[in-house]
RNA sequence: CGGGGUGUGGCGAAGUCUGGUAUCGCAUCCGGUUUGGGGCCGGAAGAUCCCGGGUUCAAAUCCCGGCACCCCGACCA
């Protein structure tokens, strides 16, 4: 319960300057948001309220799966973390305390929840366990950016499951998967379950939530009954039109052509009939990477059919193995040769390793060796798996699930005897969620050009009460009467009692968004009744003074 | 880490190129007026012009060094 007149909730009539997301402007404006640093944001009150309505939502749900809430410490003991073998990650905060012992700051908690296994879970019989906590992480991340989508310190909620074996992982995995798709449409986010990236957690499988719109960063490829993140979505791609094949390459000149753009214009072909040839550099020697003219070469993909980490070749040293950048290609050139399986038929286009020239009609196979490996980002259009045709979304990534296996309780020695009294690892999964995101991505969905448009379920308020006029008028006596009876029927409402004008007044309520707007003025109470507006449709409707409050609890039940 | 941009009362901006008294709008405080769309009149307070050094009679402005924040990329458990 809450009146404005007092409470600290500063509104901004202007976007603040180094915003950029529609998300990130209105939290501030709407005085849910304060910055403190980069990635380092205070939550003032009204915004509190929000992101706890979202924990709760959460808590209920994974409560209702079993899982046990506790709390683990943010400093954790360095040596943990090398045990593991993750000290050396650089997004992880490293300090020491007086007596010069080291520290990190916990960026996730695997190491700890696991310890505490390894210390006292003994027996199959204390398992499954499902353990979770709320707390604040804290990476050094390179790049903070869009308001509190990525900050250094941010909370989640991260959740371990403890099983005895993979079968029991799935299982464990299953009800996070139906507890989170509750949490999801219960917090009102338009959402989609994605395949994901396993990552360096060395899992079995991986799933993220992702939330669609414009300020996402991840790019989510989207086919009836098909949704992956596209670091590791596959599709058929689409049928390219070659041109006649050629009983040996042919040797053309392109003065300066060294673009897809311009190679396709100037020979008058599909830019997908060309041969892109990217050297790259692995384990220090030089690989050539050959995608379609019209395609994307998936980094993640790459560095996964390498088993290692590569970067681009530097131009000196495509020149001393190849030929000048710009002008590579697979013909003649005493490389590894790695072909995006999306090549297939002859008749293609390629640098022909000298300035200034291409060569036509080239076959794979005839005219060069290779290996063929998936290492193409999908493209809008391609068809999915199923056969539906996929659509590229961006995307927030507000949760993600991953199988872990043993890596952490191999590592800590989390083990457990079975009915056999044989020793076993736990087999773990864990499943986060971050708030924050949820709270940035529902505003980024639901927002119009007046502010922020909330989903019931996480609005600060149930209901904004407007009082118009000055302190001792009729309306404000009447506003403040239905104030009480809207607390007395168990509205969560806030009252805007302020000696301020109506178009102040007016304004903030549509800027804070909350689901049903109530306004008191002179212009409707002379014919006894009070304006009711829902902020999303924006429909409006007069209440008689009498009973409206038990009229907004109706007008409220209506309300998402 | 590479590239680009910005630092001027609480907020948003002008002034910087071409050195010469710190400027505007909003917000704040006081008085009055007004109350269904950020109204009006009068008065007031509030600034080490990001920091440090240099040049100059004189620096928000020019030079050198640093820091912070934003955006793009790299990166991202």
């Amino acid at each position: 319960m809450t009146r404005l007149d007092n409470y600290f909730l500063p509104t901004l009539r202007e976007d603040p300057a180094d915003a950029e997301w529609t998300s990130h402007k209105l939290m501030v404006r709407a005085g849910l948001v304060r910055q403190l640093g980069a990635g380092l944001w205070t939550w003032l009150p009204a915004g509190h309220r929000v992101v706890r309505r979202v924990e709760g939502i959460i808590r209920k749900e994974l409560d209702s799966i079993g899982a046990q809430e506790m709390l683990m410490p943010v400093l954790q003991p360095a040596e943990l973390w090398r045990r593991t073998g993750r000290y050396d990650i650089d997004e992880l905060f490293k300090l020491r305390d007086r007596k010069d012992t080291e520290y990190v700051l916990a960026m996730t908690n695997e190491e700890s929840v696991t310890h505490h296994v390894a210390q006292d879970v003994r027996s199959y019989r204390e398992l499954p366990m499902i353990l979770y906590h709320v707390q604040t992480k804290e990476r050094d991340e390179p790049r903070p950016r869009a308001g509190v989508l990525r900050a250094r310190e941010f909370t989640m909620k991260d959740a371990y499951s403890f099983d005895r074996d993979a079968d029991g992982l799935d299982h464990s995995y299953a009800l996070h998967v139906e507890a989170y798709d509750r949490i999801f449409d219960r917090c009102g986010l338009e959402w989609y379950r994605v395949e994901s990236d396993v990552g360096m957690m060395g899992g079995s499988a991986a799933h993220d939530y992702m939330a669609p719109c414009e300020a996402g960063e991840n790019e989510i490829a989207l086919a009836p009954g098909y949704a992956a993140d596209i670091e590791v979505a596959v599709a058929d791609p689409q049928p390219v039109e070659l041109p006649p094949p050629l009983d040996e390459p042919r040797k053309v000149p392109t003065p300066g052509l060294t673009t897809v753009e311009e190679v396709k214009g100037a020979l008058g072909v599909p830019a997908g009939a060309l041969i892109k040839a990217m050297p790259v550099i692995v384990n220090e020697r030089m690989v050539l990477v050959l995608v379609r003219g019209d395609h994307r070469l998936n980094e993640l993909k790459l560095r996964k059919a390498f088993s290692a980490g590569f970067r681009p070749a530097r131009p000196e040293e495509i020149a001393s193995e190849l030929g000048p950048a710009g002008f590579i290609g697979p013909v003649g050139a005493e490389l590894p040769v790695l072909k995006d399986a999306a090549i297939q038929g002859e008749g293609y286009v390629c640098g022909a390793n000298e300035a200034d020239a291409h060569l036509i009609g080239v076959a794979p196979g005839r005219d060069f060796s290779f290996e063929e490996v998936d290492i193409r980002s999908v493209e809008a259009g391609d068809l999915a798996p199923g056969g539906g045709k996929i659509e590229l979304e961006r995307a927030i990534e507000v949760a993600g699930i991953f199988k872990l296996g043993t890596r952490y309780s191999e590592a800590l020695g989390a083990t457990y005897l079975d009915e056999d009294g044989k020793e076993r690892p736990i087999v773990m999964g864990c499943y986060g969620i971050g708030p924050a995101r949820v709270v940035a991505a529902a505003i980024e969905q639901g927002a119009d050009d007046k502010g922020i448009v909330w989903p019931r379920s996480i609005a600060p308020w149930d209901l904004h009460l407007v009082g118009l006029g000055r302190p001792e008028d009729e309306t404000m006596v009447a506003a403040e009467r239905l104030y009480e009876e809207l607390r007395d029927a168990g509205v969560e409402v806030v009252y805007d009692d302020r000696d301020a004008g109506p178009g102040e007044k007016l304004t903030d309520a549509e800027l804070l968004g909350c689901p049903l707007r109530v306004v008191v003025g002179k212009r409707t109470l002379a014919e006894g009744a009070v304006e009711a507006q829902a902020r999303r449709s924006g429909e409006t409707e007069r209440l008689p003074v009498a009973d409206a409050a038990a009229r907004a609890v109706e007008l409220l039940d209506g309300i998402d």
